[in-house]
DNA sequence: GCTTTAAAAAGTAACGT
DNA sequence: ACGTTACTTTTCAAAGC
């Protein structure tokens, strides 16, 4: 049975972890290579991997944010080489920082062109935001899970907000359920 | 106690200061951009709800009253773009829009989205166009749509295109320059929409 | 609320040629 | 009239203004 649900994709995902230690990143831009640090624009410093493709900010507080990742798996592999570039630098980092996934965003293929304007109406005003002057998505706030949707014409959509790697797939399960209830599933 | 009266005095009258100038404000506007009374009696009324509810807290009166006189003009069936409502104000654009869904959504107004025949008359009647355009704008409009080509696509854009091919069809002939003027969209705009709906009429 | 980072979707806009 | 680049929307954490 090949569905909607086989055609997602996790796009970028966001997590948060701290390495326990405070940092001085006036130091730490001088000794990483490719660093970014423009403490008047953004407290965080800035840092690229390359495999996996990620991006890192770096806290004063040794909290780090990590996005950019394709995966759960690319998260950890960027910030265990994160991890390591700051033991090199003799900094103390902790055995296994616990890492948090924060945000999961995926996109999927509902395999119709939609109706938006009947799918605003079908699916209710009042959880829908479809104002096609300003951006052509539908933007649908799920409940459970707790995500966020954006719908467009094509049948493309865009699953945001979740928190674990089936909350996108529990998610468009369900919108497919709720738009062809409606009818507007071509 | 005295002062205490005296501050219930002082709000009581920065608030009506406040309303009065929001309302003043949307008459302003509303004036510019020449919608008729009833809508800025409807416009008053969206910011007096948004007032009660508290909805103004953490806004701009200026931005609230911008976007209580856009919902207005919608609720009437006489909908400016937010191009045009951000010209008459003085708050930028994107504040306009997220205030609008912010108030939409709190006061429950649920708007339908923009239906863009509804921008046909006045595009028209700007650019000189007869009733014999207008009528198959409205019918290029009909069709395209029913035919699924609405989707995601901004109304003013749809609008334009059509009043465009409706203008060759009925020997008025507008350049899209002029179309695009009026409707404030590009001429890439207009050729992208006015080829797709051409198609769907079944002309080529 | 803002600042920065990343990513997808599709439409619109503004460049330069 | 191309092509490219860039902006619109959503989500989320971080520290500080």
């Amino acid at each position: 049975m090949s569905g909607p649900a086989d055609s997602i994709e996790i796009q970028n995902v966001v997590a948060s972890t701290g390495i326990g230690q405070e940092l001085d990143l006036e130091a730490l831009a001088d000794d990483l290579p490719g660093a970014d640090f423009n403490p008047d624009n953004f407290p965080g410093l800035v840092y690229r991997t390359q495999d996996p493709k990620a991006a890192a900010l770096i806290f004063r507080s040794g909290k780090i944010v990590c996005t950019g990742a394709k995966s759960i798996d690319d998260v950890h592999d960027a910030l265990g080489i994160i991890f390591d570039k700051l033991r090199e630098l003799k900094i103390p980092v902790d055995d296994e920082p616990e890492i948090t996934v924060q945000n999961i965003v995926s996109s999927a293929d509902l395999g119709h062109n939609l109706n938006l304007n009947a799918l605003a109406i079908g699916l209710g005003l009042e959880d829908v935001e479809y104002e096609p002057e300003q951006f052509p998505g539908l933007v649908y706030r799920m409940d459970e899970p707790k995500v966020v949707i954006l719908l467009f014409g094509s049948g493309k959509i865009v699953i945001t907000g979740g928190k674990r790697t089936d909350d996108a797939e529990t998610a468009v399960e369900e919108i497919v359920e709720r738009i062809d209830a409606l009818g507007l599933l071509g | 106690r005295l002062r205490k009266w005296q501050e219930r005095i002082r709000t009581k009258d920065a608030g009506e200061r406040n309303l009065q100038f929001a309302l003043s404000e949307i008459d302003r506007m509303a004036s510019a951009l020449g919608v008729p009374r009833s809508v800025r009696e409807v416009a008053s009324v969206i910011y007096r709800r948004a007032l009660n509810e508290d909805l103004i807290r953490g806004r701009s009166i200026e931005g609230v009253a911008t976007s209580a006189l856009y919902a207005a003009c919608r609720q009437e069936g006489i909908p400016r773009s937010l191009d045009e409502v951000a010209e008459v104000s003085r708050v930028p654009q994107k504040e306009i829009g997220r205030t609008y869904r912010y108030i939409s959504q709190e006061l429950g107004l649920e708007l339908k989205p923009v239906d863009p025949k509804q921008f046909v008359p006045r595009f028209a009647s700007a650019l000189d166009l007869s009733e014999e355009v207008q009528a198959k704008a409205t019918e290029i409009i009909d069709v395209s749509a029913e035919q699924g080509l609405l989707s995601g696509k901004s109304p003013t854009g749809f609008a334009a295109a059509a009043i465009y091919a409706a203008s060759l069809l009925c020997n008025e002939k507008k350049t899209q320059r002029e179309v695009a003027d009026v409707a404030q969209v590009t001429e890439v705009t207009i050729r992208n929409r006015y080829q797709e709906q051409i198609e769907a009429m079944g002309f080529r």
